[in-house]
DNA sequence: GTCCAAGCGGACGATTGCGTCCACTTAAGA
DNA sequence: TCTTAAGTGGACGCAATCGTCCGCTTGGAC
């Protein structure tokens, strides 16, 4: 049989190929930030020190290599979503999963393109754990709004029309926290009960129209001015 | 001199050439709806039944491409803004205006696209115009702060902030106008200082999980699974 | 009807990205 | 140390898109 066993590691990889593949996840992560997910798997290659072959080895298509990138990212996700159900406020665990998964789109740049490419996602591996989340998203909801901060006509579903808009305003506004941050107040203020009418952070500095000044802005190609 | 003696047409363009030029406006408008503004130049040029050369004679670049198509709309928001001054509740006006503008994002597939690609824009011909909206919306923000219905702390920049994040959703959930709704909904009552709690739109139909469904969607290249 | 410049279409070379194939290198068990 | 399969790298063939060039067609003035 010799079914591994002349390996030692014990996820049966050889020792070289597991260096690499974190070395291309590392600069797969760099790149997508800079250019966009879309940029060519040769870049991402070459950033990583590797050959074309070696990066489609470790990972088939683009979509396996953006899942490996961010998979860390949406791992944190997941934990937010059990601190958050763990939380004794249930509302005060709301509003910090809501903060935290756009503090990451925020923060990791190309994160959000990817999230939202893998939003249309059922994959039978995936799939499981992401019922999983809906059902305890679900169930923080609902304690959220039995304890009467929620409001009651929220729904799960928000959530997502939440996530998405985010995801696109990071994406067209990249350097930009500060635009984020008001969404983010904007959206959580109007999803509770009692309008405390808590202080906003401050708006964005600029004006509407010097907003990201062409900055030859990564991802979403930018063709020249006419 | 014979600057434009052998010519009839007023804005000095043959028959022929105008009938070409609004033949490719209609064809970009379908096909950017359709495959994104990402389309190539001859699927558009196909779409009109006219030559590649023909497209590229009125449209030097992609982006010119973009503009004259969506130009239409764009006067349609300005025009708008227009009426929101002239309403006799600035509230109203604001209101109004942000729902038209949304509605816009929301019909005319590939026009949100446009929208954020055309933002960072300062182009010697629009800047004048776009400094004026800016002014004009400026003075509607005001109005509807003083009225009191608008809440102190709006920020004229927060319009480009719901724009893009209403964008970025109409993007990622095409067919779907009940989030866009729900988006504009909620948005609009966290601005209201008067927390009235009016009912929103019917949340989105769908559970978190059964999305897009993979759908092949348009715009934003979907590689194959794995 | 005649003429000619504006307008037209499509072929074409260039560029870019994809994914595979194959000969070479190396980790690691014996 | 020796062996060998796992791992590696980059050249290569293929496909898509871009934007231009050039010879043909046609609107419209006379």
């Amino acid at each position: 049989m010799a079914e591994s066993s002349r390996i030692t590691a014990r996820d049966g990889m050889r020792a070289d190929a597991r260096r690499n593949r974190e070395r291309v996840l590392v600069a797969a992560r760099a790149v997508f930030a800079e250019h966009g997910i879309d940029a060519p798997m040769a870049t991402v290659a070459r950033r990583a020190g590797v050959g074309v072959a070696t990066l489609y080895r470790h990972f088939p298509t683009r979509d396996a290599l953006v899942r490996g990138a961010f998979a860390q990212q949406m791992e944190t996700c997941a934990r937010a979503l059990t601190e958050a159900l763990a939380a004794p406020d249930p509302w005060q665990g709301f509003q910090q999963l809501v903060e935290t998964v756009c503090a990451l789109q925020r923060e990791e740049r190309g994160f959000p393109a990817a999230f939202v490419a893998a939003f249309p996602e059922s994959t039978s591996e995936h799939a499981q754990s992401r019922q999983r989340a809906e059902r305890d998203f679900t169930t923080l909801v609902r304690r959220a709004q039995a304890s009467g901060a929620l409001r009651a006509d929220f729904h799960p579903s928000d959530l997502a029309v939440v996530l998405l808009a985010h995801c696109g305003l990071v994406t067209a506004l990249p350097d930009d926290g500060a635009a984020s941050r008001r969404l983010v107040a904007y959206l959580l203020q109007s999803f509770r009960t009692d309008p405390a009418n808590k202080a906003l952070p401050p708006p964005t500095a600029l004006t509407l129209r010097s907003l990201p000044t062409a900055t030859d802005s990564p991802q979403g190609q930018r063709p020249p001015r006419a």
